[in-house]
DNA sequence: AACCAGTTTAGAACAATTCAAAAGAGATTC
DNA sequence: GAATCTCTTTTGAATTGTTCTAAACTGGTT
């Protein structure tokens, strides 16, 4: 996943068009230029918002609610990870191994802690009939 | 805190009423009347909303608004802890040591994990500049 | 080219939360 | 105990992030 050998533009849409549809999605124009955004370079953290906007700025036209759309989609399929570090305001991950954030809280920001690093033991049996689903650890951050 | 003893009912209004003030704040039948219910007996998790209705119930008229201040106020006097395990809705939990939540994503359900039990390591320094405010643990579960 | 199921769109609807202005209530002073 | 001052509460509107809806559109297949 790090070890990523940067692709060339015309080579970037096509793996991004078999992303798409490997995904059992249509690969339509929208699905593929936001994928395009997102799958580009190194591991990213989105809003809806901002994606949109950037989105806008590359001058694709693609409404709001297909943006809300997608990022859902994506991350059911397993492409993105949703991160819950404020209620109020859904991040999406393009980092979708095992892995840790940090929360810079005074602008919103998130920085990858990579997986290997922190470790987390003596997690509890959860309740009778219930399985543990993921593990996520939030390191809050502000200026010293 | 967990070897709390049983108060009762004058004895509770008292200590609410103090610990109101001790937290620097004017103690407001609403505000007594929050704290109370808050920290009548157990560890709680609560929502705005929740919370509002509880005091409806309790035949205590309080809008939310107040009960969205007071829950900012009490937390900021750290005498409540916020909990983000939810994009949409805010938690609040009584329980102000150091501690884990389970999560039922499926019914938003949070479930205390003993401060003693989970155990995080290595976690890396913060960037430059800043420091590690705390430290979020959210087990999520499901039903197996 | 025609067709169908899956998609996208714009805008309305929603839910959680915050804001603003006016009315109300602790604390303090006389 | 009334006047007063500042902090609080209230109501309802405003905001924000997100989802819904119905109609228009489009990729894939025939």
């Amino acid at each position: 996943m790090s070890a990523m050998r940067k692709k060339s533009g015309k080579e970037h849409m096509e793996t991004t068009g078999a992303k798409v549809r490997a995904a059992g999605l249509r690969p339509t124009r929208q699905r593929i230029a936001l994928a395009g955004l997102l799958f580009r370079n190194e591991d990213r953290h989105v809003t809806a918002e901002a994606l949109h906007e950037e989105a806008a700025k590359a001058g694709v036209r693609v409404s709001l609610a297909t943006v809300y759309n997608t990022l859902h989609q994506f991350t059911q399929a397993g492409l993105l990870n949703e991160v819950v570090v404020d209620s109020g305001c859904a991040y999406f991950d393009t980092n979708i191994g095992e892995h840790q954030h940090f929360y810079v809280e005074e602008n919103g920001e998130l920085i990858d802690i990579p997986g290997e690093t922190i470790s987390v033991s003596n997690v509890p049996a959860p309740p009778k009939g219930m399985a543990v689903d993921r593990v996520d650890v939030v390191v809050r951050i502000k200026r010293a």
